[in-house]
DNA sequence: TGTACATCAGTGAACGCGCGTTCACTGATGTAC
DNA sequence: TGTACATCAGTGAACGCGCGTTCACTGATGTAC
């Protein structure tokens, strides 16, 4: 995954100051720092998701995030409607990298096994690296028509690499659909209750990862034959 | 200043009038209406984990509780420390009826295979019958220790009766734990999809009951040998 | 090239609202004598 | 048994707060001539 700068969270210097990132590196398409932000839609997404990863869907405020951005309150209702719009920023971006990673862990390699076990790391990995997005993705108030199609679409890529690894007849005939639905709902499961920290942890005992790719590979060997 | 049998709320009937629930109706404990409610902080609970359904944590007030148990929003007070403690009463209640429900399902019946399974099916049916507690226990901000404790033996129920149903031998040399740790997780993951309307529906598509029912299914053959 | 002007993207103060919570109070209940 | 009194469990008004959002505004930018 690409290392995007981190922006305009908590701490944002003085427009201007020494310190502020605004003073043009990489992402900030003007190079110029000044009365206008020239990249606040991104920073405020940016800036949302943070604040849902660290204080989750109801510590979320609009101003905050606009603090965060380093702007005054009104300005985000220059590019958002209103606060569930921004939420939905979040979730529409979340769902499209999710996509991507699954993706991505889906064809690397060759060996069509090994790469649906990558799915399911990449599904935790997911969600334990970008909190932020997966709370926007499943755990907003506002779930839109967008997240449906989207969801449909991850959940297709790990159908797909499902049918790949194992050949659509290989379940008995059982509909690969319905163990793709398991295999999904499993990872969920694994990955709020690990955010909740309702999973035990300690020595000696399995982590969120291990749980769910042993899970998924009981569950996938017992639904064959 | 006498004039104070006001209650001034919506829709509570007066005291005393008809249809006022106060009227001795079962689980009031006293037959006497009056000042005094009698029964308040059961009501309040009742009304919490009616909110708590309707609307989620972030749609609940302490203040419609209130209304909805027939009280000022100052009463609740008296017996709950602030909006978070009954909150966690509701958590404490569902946990305990959670454990009930599995205690139960586990004990009917002679064979421990078919008790497993019914583990599974009271799961899902008290994330479905009872969201207020669902979500109270799993989803409200507020996890305090009693909750982990309350958690854990649910959690003892399952693996007793994996164990009891397959032997404790008979997964490979795999912690039971482990496998329980997975159908958890999995009926934990069918539950929240289901409630946030996440899972696929119609005619011709499994249920949240069958995903979960042959999903454990195939964990628990997959995990065995 | 310079200048006038329209448009864009911010500001900062203020709004209305509804929340959780506190307050001094009062009506009802239980108890000692 | 009656009565005085302490205690309990409510009331209703008010509080401070911080939220989402709106407002009239202003500084910066882009463009036509």
């Amino acid at each position: 995954m690409k290392g995007h700068m981190k922006h305009g969270q908590a701490f944002v210097p003085p427009v201007g100051s020494p310190g502020d990132p605004r003073s043009g590196k990489g992402s900030w398409v003007r190079g110029k720092r000044g009365y206008h932000h020239g990249n606040l839609s991104e920073a405020l997404i940016e800036a949302a998701k943070g604040l849902l990863a660290e204080k989750g869907p109801a510590g979320f405020t609009l101003k905050d995030a606009a603090k965060a951005a380093g702007v005054s309150p009104a300005a985000p209702y220059r590019h958002f409607k209103d606060r569930a719009a921004l939420i939905g920023a979040v979730s529409d971006r979340g769902y499209a990298q999710f996509s991507e990673w699954l993706r991505e862990a889906a064809s690397a390699g060759t060996d069509p096994a090994d790469a649906f076990n990558r799915l399911g790391e990449a599904y935790l990995a997911f969600a334990a690296d970008e909190p932020g997005y997966y709370t926007a993705m499943f755990d907003a108030e506002g779930v839109g028509k967008t997240d449906h199609d989207a969801g449909a679409g991850a959940f297709s890529i790990l159908v797909e690499g499902l049918t790949k690894a194992y050949g659509a007849e290989s379940f008995g005939g059982a509909d690969p659909r319905l163990i793709g639905l398991q295999v999904w709902a499993l990872s969920h499961g694994v990955a709020t209750l690990a955010a909740a920290g309702r999973l035990p942890y300690g020595p000696g005992v399995p982590t969120a990862a291990e749980i769910l790719s042993r899970g998924v590979d009981a569950l996938v060997r017992g639904a064959r034959r």
